[in-house]
RNA sequence: GGGCCUCUAGCUCAACGGCAGAGCAACGGACUCUUAAUCCGCAGGUUCAGGGUUCGAAUCCCUGGGGGCCCA
């Protein structure tokens, strides 16, 4: 690996601590406070006047990243960020020495970890600084930082570099501090309510739980064919069969599918269960979860997704995916009972559907061109055809529709649940209709799973199941209108060889 | 998979058929309360790659690569 003339000058100036015997990487720090509990120190001995001449008495330790450098003869100002914030470092000759200064000036540079030691005051512009008595160094960056103003703006860098996102751009630490919470916040809500967490195998002999590609791969000692999940739904059920009242997982899941900016390759989805419960309890605990969620990004229930404002007080209206339909397009799908027949009716509605597309999918485009960008308050659509929801349980009063719904925010779906079907043999017949799909050239349609039927003969409680997509979830309480934008490291295609030194030519086949 | 856009110094961006430039960062210097510090000086390029058109190409055309947006 070569590197450039700026990395070269910054390597030359680690070289030239170590000839000093200075670590330009030694191996611990010694902070004491955070510039968070520094700045607390000081506030606090003001407002209580403990302050010595001004200044806090105590001696503290500060550590962090260099990310301003302001050189005034024989002062330099500098500000120092860790993971709490920033401080201002006063530096100055007198005070710190002569060797210590011109090392700071000549061999510091921006990007560099340091510690500095001292004690807290204001500067006459008012600022709380530390006027430090040393400064030495903790890490030696050979990267320069990108431009201080704008930041790093390069969109494919920003993906695969996201460590040069994150210290360059304020925005994007807040979005996956956010992440975090909003994690944080569904495990508490999902505590609270007695949810076990659970977790279930990514490599799956047998793929299930959604209409979706798997990626594919091969376990060598078993020499057996492995499928990455692309779903958790299956196995949580076949918890269930065992005895647990509620569970649920958050985990990634792999579709082998394309990538926009809805569509992740490898995402986070949300599944809970819970056992005696129905569509109808859980589209209450939907709304709550959610609205719980909000509250602790927000601090309130509403938010602004992409210019409108959202508001998610419980009860979410409820509508019908056949009355939707209908609303917006005039088609009463269950008056078209043939796919053919169906196609042509959406078709003079003006939507743009392949021919050849089977009926249950036809009515999903049906959803997604007229009805889902209307959807911007929170709404769950209820009561979907049997053909698209094969582990969903059918509705009492109507053996064509099942109970399952899907919530709807900002014009988007954030999730997919039902009353889980438990009929052994009911579900068995739905697989074998997903085999018909399959052999019919539905790349999507369910493979038959003859081990979770076997787990239903033995008993699964009435159920209520809910799935919930993090990532999309995440854009909309952090106003981003991409997934990518909302994932660390989002998949993108290798470079060509000489930057990225790929292993041998993985890529064919 | 298709259409459109995009790739220039480490970063942010100009130049759009006629000498490849600025700001930040760097490098040398002045400055002991600065806040995108200021000031003086200096250096920095395979203009994504390859080919073509042209007296002359970062610029126009073709092929390929990376990325983005829209569509499927």
């Amino acid at each position: 690996m070569e590197l450039s003339d700026l990395q070269e000058i910054r390597r030359a100036k680690a070289e030239a601590l170590r000839d000093r015997g200075i670590a330009p990487y030694p191996t611990r720090a010694e902070r004491t406070h955070t510039t968070k509990a520094a700045l607390e120190l000081f506030t606090s001995e003001e407002e209580a006047g403990t302050l010595h001449d001004s200044h806090t008495g105590e001696t503290i330790t500060l550590a962090g990243r260099i990310v301003s450098f302001r050189h005034m003869g024989k002062t330099v100002f500098a500000h120092i960020r860790d993971g709490f914030g920033e401080l201002q470092l006063y530096i100055r000759k007198d005070v710190v020495g002569e060797a210590a200064y011109t090392d700071i000036l000549k061999l510091f540079d921006l990007g560099d970890f340091v510690q500095a030691t001292g004690d807290l005051f204001r500067t006459k512009m008012g600022e709380i600084s530390l006027r430090a008595r040393s400064v030495t160094m903790l890490t030696k960056a050979l990267n320069a930082p990108p431009e201080k103003w704008h930041g790093l703006q390069d969109v494919e860098l920003r993906y695969r570099q996201r460590y040069a996102d994150l210290l360059a751009n304020a925005e994007t630490r807040k979005v996956f501090a956010t992440r975090s919470r909003i994690v944080s916040a569904i495990r508490h809500f999902l505590d609270d309510r007695g949810y076990l967490e659970v977790e279930t195998p990514v490599l799956q002999p047998l793929y299930g739980g959604a209409a979706a590609r798997p990626f594919t791969t091969h376990h060598n000692t078993l020499d057996q064919t492995f499928y990455l999940r692309i779903a958790d739904e299956l196995y949580l059920k076949r918890l269930l069969v065992g005895g647990f009242e509620r569970v649920y997982e958050i985990s990634k899941d792999f579709r082998n599918e394309g990538i926009d900016r809805n569509h992740s390759p490898e995402f986070t989805m949300l599944e809970f269960y819970q056992a005696y419960g129905d569509y109808e309890q859980m589209m209450e605990i939907v709304e709550q979860l959610i609205s719980a969620v909000v509250k602790e990004v927000y601090g309130g229930s509403t938010f602004v997704y992409q210019g409108n404002e959202i508001d998610v007080t419980p009860p979410w209206s409820r509508k019908t995916l056949w009355d939707a339909i209908r609303e917006r397009t005039g088609i009463d799908y269950t008056e078209h009972p043939d796919a053919d027949d169906l196609l042509a009716a959406a078709r003079k509605a003006g939507a743009d559907i392949e021919t050849g597309t089977v009926w249950p999918r036809i009515v999903d485009e049906l959803l997604k061109q007229f009805v889902r960008p209307h959807l911007l308050q929170p709404i769950f659509l209820i009561d979907y055809p049997l053909e698209l929801s094969p582990l969903a349980k059918r509705k009492p009063d109507d053996p064509t529709h099942v109970e399952r719904f899907q919530p709807y925010i900002g014009g988007g779906e954030v999730g997919n649940a039902f009353t889980e079907l438990n009929d052994p043999m009911d579900q068995l017949q739905r697989f074998i209709e997903q085999q018909k799909d399959r052999e019919a050239g539905d790349e999507e349609a369910m493979p038959i799973d003859e081990d979770f039927v076997n787990a239903l003969m033995y008993g699964m409680p009435p159920t209520g199941g809910v799935g919930i997509g993090i990532d999309r979830l995440v854009m909309l309480l952090t106003d981003q209108a991409t997934l990518r934008d909302v994932i660390l490291f989002p998949a993108m295609r290798r470079l060509p060889a000489s930057s990225t030194e790929a292993g041998s030519g993985d890529d064919d086949q």
